[in-house]
DNA sequence: CAAATGTCAGTGGTACTGAGATGA
DNA sequence: CTCATCTCAGTATCACTGACATTT
């Protein structure tokens, strides 16, 4: 996915749209910030992957890594990692098939669970990782034009909704 | 898409990532609000594509409707539609064509350039549409939980990345 | 036995590249 | 002629459903 081409228009497409709105169908506040939301994702995710494609990473792919890196000892259970990543079992199968093919990670099976298998980080996989990690801190992962209490605010802000839907229990 | 099931963990999975994070490379703020936006973008697509479900819609599609009724005369042409909701020219091919077999829209040439054509909303379409947006009102649009001032500091926070991507020119 | 873990096959959606037809 | 518009073929990625084998 390549970085967005500067559209350059010379209006706010979601602010024109909510202009529209509000007066067909009243407040647009929350659709406004659910279509801003989207598009920001999709540019952040075009910048984060043509950041990461030089290292033969997506950014689902890269996730993984660095949460395998961050384990005791280098290795968790499928299970655990689609639970950590907040993903479908099924997508994390599909990840580790990938970084596998790319000797980034292996498959052993569970020792404490003979349904199990767990997915270990390769000294390849930790080299990656951290090199992809590098270029991405130097890019500060897309989100230079903020302040460290902008990035806060929007963590915080973010966060009401991730419990709402139950990603986790508000402690 | 499903709604994501609650995982109700017993912590947030983005915050721990975010504290071993520091330890191990530095400040953690860009990418824990990064994988916020990520993990957010994708709960409310989950829940927005399910209210669209039942009216044959994707939250694309229903984007692309929503901007052909704001129209003056219910038609745009397939440029003005990728500028305006910002996707790839193929990707706008592929939405038309799909509410062109829902009859939900027509395509025409456009009678001022030979090149060009016109996506036109149908009575079905706007009727279509009328109702989906009914629903998603009604669920505010999965954001329910945040405060008339907590969506315009979002929408605030997220336009400078949108002008710094170059979608449009600030103004 | 029921429940959990992981995989596989298949579907649907999105985003892109590259090539090509057509017309301004 | 060059450039813009649009489509098509093909690729990559991701999320999901349903089915299944295996083990707890």
């Amino acid at each position: 996915m390549a970085v967005p081409k500067p559209l350059d228009l010379p209006f706010d497409p979601i602010a024109r749209a909510a202009q529209t709105w509000e007066a067909r169908f009243g407040d647009a506040k929350a659709m406004a910030a659910v279509t801003a939301i989207m598009r920001v994702q999709q540019i952040l995710l075009a910048q984060l992957d043509a950041l990461l494609r030089p290292h033969g990473l997506t950014f689902a792919r890269y996730e993984a890594l660095v949460l395998l890196s961050f384990s005791r000892d280098g290795a968790l259970p499928m299970r655990l990692i689609g639970e950590r990543l907040m993903v479908h079992p099924t997508s994390v199968t599909n990840t580790i098939d990938r970084l596998e093919q790319q000797k980034l990670v292996v498959r052993r099976p569970n020792p404490r669970d003979g349904r199990g298998t767990l997915a270990e980080i390769t000294e390849d996989g930790r080299a990656v990782m951290q090199r992809a990690t590098d270029d991405l801190m130097k890019a500060e992962f897309g989100m230079g034009g903020f302040s460290p209490q902008q990035l806060e605010d929007m963590f915080g802000l973010l966060r009401g909704l991730r419990v709402a839907a139950g990603d986790f229990k508000d402690s």
